[in-house]
DNA sequence: AACTGTACAAATGTGCACAATAATGGTTCG
DNA sequence: CGAACCATTATTGTGCACATTTGTACAGTT
């Protein structure tokens, strides 16, 4: 069986990223505890560490809570997204592999054949694997780890202020970046880019702040979820 | 007083960043916490947030060591830079205001000015500041972030692989992007800023594993030191 | 009736003691 | 003489009890 830290700090980090719990609500330590069945120590690790990765806020001798991002450090988000991934498709325009065109060309098709299907779940996970495979085609881990961190705080964003049934990239963007980084235009993949992230950007609308909900009974399921999925190990 | 728990993350974060500490150091959390005079617990949390910044390498039950970056990492580093700083000023090309050169400029008139009275501390300093500056410009804290990270990380690059008299960037380097990004031409100022980069990254050279060092009194002398500074608050 | 000061309750922060784990050195057997 | 195994030691990981801080409610005063 698997240290229980990381099983903490994967539950409540998917609880986080797929928005089960409102903004604003607190995590008290004690009740998380009781609740996963672990001691204060771990769940306050594990609390920590979400804070650093910018998914908590953490107020000394208040809590931690779940962080409530306005429109406007939505923005900022994406404003970073742009600038990073700007950074990237300039970078591989003309100085990509065949080989790595190819397997983008692949992805790519894997992507439209989910969307062909009508499978959202797959289109999103595929969507946004697409991002980090052009990341990863910079071979810089720096770059890879900087970027699913934003990607991250982005699918928070999505889950808070996006409505559910548009939330996928559309492929044709994704087609026209790749096409513009085989052809090294660095000009017309940037454009590109910034014109799939700001399409994406405009997608989001204020939402009602979202009913408070018994975490308790979320963060059991939740656990109770994780535990059945680590079974298999 | 301030907190003990932020001065010992920080002089712990100073003495890295600076290189005091020989790669492959191991820190040991009693053997710290008595050189700083502070509990066991607040030395975990400080090496701990470190190690998340990629600083130390924390090893399960093992301990924690001064990451020590190989060139190949190093060069990781540096292409980050290179996307993400790339990015930056791709963005900015033709979107800055004229207060946002003026400010750069003025900026870029300090470093040459340091630079003209041999102030190599102020050089050092001015020189980092201004790519804050460019990442700041953007207005994305997110950005801003990511930056900072990559260039501290880069300053301990500079500690362990770069001979002492060549550790500030080129002031022409900086007027020559500064220049591009006031006209607006994108891959100019791309190509500036990738050229500025690489020219630092060549600077990067071996040498010798560095001689291991009584920690202890390294630690001692930088507490000290943190210590007095803190005294004026 | 409104404001303030105080006391209580709840949650986090901290220090300590113990358990688990990995390296090391010595010893013994082949 | 060498290698493997066991014991010892040093260090990190964990759980628990206590201290500190903060929010709140209540009562007293103006």
């Amino acid at each position: 069986m698997k240290k229980p830290s990381d099983t903490v700090y994967a539950t409540l980090s998917q609880a986080l990223l797929t928005g089960a719990l409102p903004a604003g609500t607190q995590l008290i330590e004690t009740r998380v505890a009781a609740i996963f069945g672990v001691s204060r120590e771990r769940v306050r690790k594990a609390l920590h560490q979400l804070g650093h990765e910018r998914l908590l806020e953490l107020v000394p001798n208040k809590g931690a809570f779940v962080k409530a991002p306005t429109l406007e450090q939505a923005r900022d988000i994406y404003e970073a997204r742009r600038v990073l991934e700007g950074g990237i498709v300039a970078r591989l325009a003309g100085r990509m592999s065949l080989q790595q065109l190819d397997g983008l060309r692949a992805h790519l098709a894997a992507e439209q054949a989910a969307s062909t299907r009508g499978d959202r779940a797959a289109s999103i996970r595929l969507s946004g694997e697409f991002h980090l495979l052009l990341a990863e085609a910079t071979g810089s881990d720096a770059v890879i780890h900087d970027l699913r961190e934003l990607v991250s705080r982005t699918s928070m964003l999505v889950a808070l202020f996006e409505e559910s049934h548009a939330s996928h990239c559309g492929c044709e963007e994704h087609e026209a970046i790749l096409k513009q980084l085989a052809l090294g235009d660095v000009n017309g993949v940037l454009n590109a880019t910034y014109a799939h992230l700001s399409l994406i950007e405009t997608r989001l609308q204020y939402r009602k702040p979202a009913a408070p909900v018994e975490a308790e009974e979320v963060l059991k399921r939740a656990w109770l979820s994780a535990a059945v999925h680590s079974q298999g190990d």
